[in-house]
DNA sequence: ATTGCACTGTTATAATATAACAATTCTTCG
DNA sequence: CGAAGAATTGTTATATTATAACAGTGCAAT
């Protein structure tokens, strides 16, 4: 069923987004020899409560309402880790924080933003890579880290109305 | 002379981008019914000054040198002015702004940042255009607008290490 | 001339993010 | 075990980026 899988399919069964990346964040810690404390697991648990990113001030009353310490450093500390492991991604024109699908395969992201349900997918950019690196390389640029962030309506959204 | 107008090319005459850039603003705002006021003229050139990307708070302090007011709003308001009629651009992973090198054919914009020195310039993504479509497609998305920031070397930094 | 509108000035504050250092907990190795 | 060292968290303060709200000013067109 991959539709059902589509973040934009709002029927999809978003637990098994939810396990799945708890169990792929559990997974590579143990491989990474790093530790998913409570904070942090928390952390990623409420940045995957939706497909939608969420801004780091958005998370912290729902850290205290967990009764957990709930200051901007902390929040940002776990959103760091979280993000240096490949767990979560950084909406840099959003200020806003998303789960990462595919933390195994460290990959070049590229993000579809539906203005109106604020929904943000992961746009597979495979037969894109070459052609980016190919076109920088004209004018001499060698391209290591990309932030590619789509805005625009999902099909949902474009139905309703 | 190619090469020569390439932002990663230091020894490019950078007098021709800013008045290139200042007279396509002046042609801009006369077909658009917009004044281009002394304090946008200067917003736009203080953003000009280089082609690496400045933030708001960069060029409070030389407005404010050159006799102008400078509190936020009054930069803020010069820069989101030019923003709508894309004679700059604004670099969200950076919090920046930075001239446009085609004010006159509004275009999707993607930009190559150098890590060393800052310096960022626009790719051409003619090509690509009609593949990310395609692949935002096949999930259904409609991309209305881009942010394509692309960090790594430029030639110059590569070839000085 | 005067009315309306765009632009600018000014003050305050919102929203996002980090610095710096103290306290605690975890680990590991003698 | 127990102490040393390292990683994590707590806490306070502050930096950085951006906007709200309203008052004043000047241009523009009837």
């Amino acid at each position: 069923m991959l539709e059902a899988n589509n973040a934009f399919n709002s029927a999809h069964n978003h637990q098994h987004c939810v396990s799945d990346a708890l169990s792929s964040a559990k997974a590579l810690c143990r491989s990474q020899g790093q530790r998913l404390t409570p904070i942090r697991e928390l952390v990623l648990r409420l940045v995957w409560q939706s497909h939608k990113p969420l801004g780091a001030y958005e998370l912290l009353p729902q850290l205290a309402q967990a009764g957990f310490n709930s200051a901007p450093p902390t929040v940002y500390r776990a959103l760091d880790f979280l993000q240096e492991l490949g767990l979560i991604h950084r909406i840099s024109s959003m200020n806003a924080f998303i789960g990462c699908t595919q933390p195994n395969h460290p990959h070049p992201t590229a993000f579809m933003i539906c203005r109106a349900c604020r929904t943000a997918a992961e746009l597979d950019t495979s037969e894109l890579e070459t052609l980016f690196h190919l076109s920088a390389a004209k004018q001499g640029f060698d391209i290591e880290q990309q932030s590619v962030e789509l805005l625009g309506l999902c099909v949902q959204c474009r139905e309703t109305r």
